[in-house]
DNA sequence: AAGATAATAGTAATCATTACTATTTAGTTT
DNA sequence: AAACTAAATAGTAATGATTACTATTATCTT
């Protein structure tokens, strides 16, 4: 795997922000200081980033994906008014995969878990 | 809502056919007794029906969405040898909704656990 | 410095899903 | 039962996120 400066740049501008940008966002930020990156060479490199563990790929229903430069282990609330998505570390799923085999003899590789509801801030403008 | 043929069958079908058939599924199976049902009017009755709570919407990360005729409330487990999907029914879920609210003021609505794994079958034949 | 190969930019293609529109159908009114 | 209205359909076009392709450029090695 060769350096090169489009892919450090794609892995400092998802570490640096924390909205849990998309593709597309981190490539907007992106081409403020490097005009001619291409939208490719952004998808190519959050995926191999992802898949080297560098960052977290988010798949939402029916939305972008979204990357994560957190890598401590953690789940994922959408706010439904704002879109914006939060960090949540949460103890109870301690035991899921375990469970799961015991009942369905199914070995469980991960899980995701997708909450989706009013986020605080949005809840108290309304 | 006036009666149609096409929903009848679509929603028969989703019910009938327990492998959580994709909308093309739905489509492939309806059009040998109906030929020329239109793809559209089966994606805006699955939908429909699913805002109706007729059936159930499965959206998965990166696949097309899936459609459930089980009402009683489970969760999905998605084998990544066969694709197949599998009801599963979880109690540790239980009290989650309001965990988060304690935890980070955010109302849940909704949230979705998908789970990703090999199934019993397909790790016996490996 | 030259050669090998990985990475890029830019564009085209893909795939699931939704939008659009003229026509048909279901349900209602006379 | 004919006429009317509004919802639903078939068929096609459009959308949007993502991936594939290819000629060119950049990185690393000898």
């Amino acid at each position: 795997m060769k350096y090169s400066k489009q892919r450090e740049l794609i892995l400092t501008t998802v570490r640096k922000n924390l909205i849990h940008p998309t593709a597309d966002q981190v490539y907007s930020i992106i081409r403020k200081t490097m005009p001619n990156i291409s939208l490719g060479t952004v998808y190519r490199n959050l995926n191999l980033l992802a898949e080297n563990g560098d960052i977290i790929k988010i798949s939402l229903p029916n939305q972008s994906d979204r990357f994560d430069g957190t890598l401590e282990p953690h789940y994922h609330m959408i706010c439904n008014k704002c879109n914006k998505v939060f960090d949540i570390k949460l103890d109870n799923l301690k035991g899921l995969s375990d469970d799961i085999f015991k009942n369905y003899q199914f070995s469980v590789e991960n899980f995701d878990l997708i909450i989706n509801g009013t986020c605080c801030e949005c809840k108290q403008s309304q």
